[in-house]
DNA sequence: CAATAATTTGACCGATCGGTTAAATATGTA
DNA sequence: TACATATTTAACCGATCGGTCAAATTATTG
């Protein structure tokens, strides 16, 4: 009955995606996203809305990429180490400076309630609530709940600190050291 | 014979570092820098000569200001429980939002190798030194050097995660957490 | 007080920002 | 094939960006 959009959506804002990834929200012109998706700036407004709209849809994207990486079953030690090499090896990448899309969020819209800030801070939990998970599987109920939440803050702090520190400070020793001293109370090692 | 600057250069300073400080580099403008300082832009221009060496002196002004705050000499683990305790009530501070300059600089200009990138690395490893001489005068030559490198990164990462992560997850417990565990290898806590 | 040399001021610059709009174009249905 | 309805295109919008500049102002020195 009418004309369809000639574009495949979800390609779109894997593309998008990947802009806003390296460049943050506001360092993304919509330059930007016309010249990584090809699209011209009325099409991105007709399908996606807003820059802001299009940036909530990235978000997802990411955190549902992210998600299939979640700990589900399975070793928990394994996941963990493979988790802390994964984390590392994009770390030491000269061409991987991207961190994490949430968590760079979560410091970009800092200061503001804003609904991209509350969006980013949810996602956050996400990862948060992995790390708990495979903490709460590794010791199977062998250790209270305050010290299972101990163990979740030292493995998101970790985790933080290996992806945004890895932005600027391309060191391995550095990086594998930060991963192992959180892989100690699992008596793990990378 | 001819006239003289009518302003106190270290007080603009001062100011524009506390604009640059809470919103970035990227979303300061001049504008902000012109109602914080008080100054026209043509002021600025002529006694800063631009927002990029501005920057560079505001990054300048914090760095030195840290300086004042870096360990010296007495007792190391009190230098240690106290720092962290700063970093932690300044963490929670509903009012703070602004982390550290220079953490927060390095992050902002990753991925490129321009001026204000390196200057804000190179302030980085300031910090790491000073994290680095104290671990040094705690453990008096009883540990060997690779231990304490090791020591060292885990108190820089614990300095970035509570500084940063502060930012967005006004979070006591966590925080306090994050400063324990590290503080853990003093046996010391908060 | 007058001459000098600096600062201060505000208008102005081109570029870019996110976003809008109307016309051109293309597609599916009758 | 023609209509209806959508998408696509590119010109255009006001606002703001960092930065410049010439004129006005002011402090100092002879």
């Amino acid at each position: 009955m009418t004309r369809t959009t000639d574009f495949d959506r979800d390609e779109m804002i894997d593309k998008a995606m990947n802009v806003f990834w390296n460049k943050g929200y506001e360092g993304t012109s919509m330059r930007d996203l016309m010249e990584s998706t090809g699209l011209q700036k009325g099409s991105i407004y007709n399908s996606f809305e807003s820059k802001e709209n299009l940036f909530l849809l990235c978000l997802e994207r990411y955190a549902s990429n992210s998600r299939s990486f979640h700990y589900k079953e399975g070793d928990p030690g394994m996941y963990l180490q493979n988790f802390f090499r994964r984390l590392v090896k994009e770390g030491v990448d000269k061409k991987f400076v991207k961190g994490c899309l949430v968590m760079n969020s979560c410091l970009e819209f800092s200061g503001d309630e804003k609904i991209l800030s509350r969006k980013a801070k949810i996602l956050f939990t996400a990862t948060e609530k992995n790390l708990r998970n495979v903490a709460e599987a590794f010791f199977n109920s062998s250790k209270s709940t305050s010290e299972i939440k101990k163990i979740q803050v030292n493995l998101v702090a970790a985790a933080f600190s290996i992806r945004e520190i890895s932005k600027f400070k391309k060191d391995k020793d550095f990086l594998v050291q930060i991963a192992n001293n959180v892989l100690k109370e699992f008596n793990l090692r990378i």
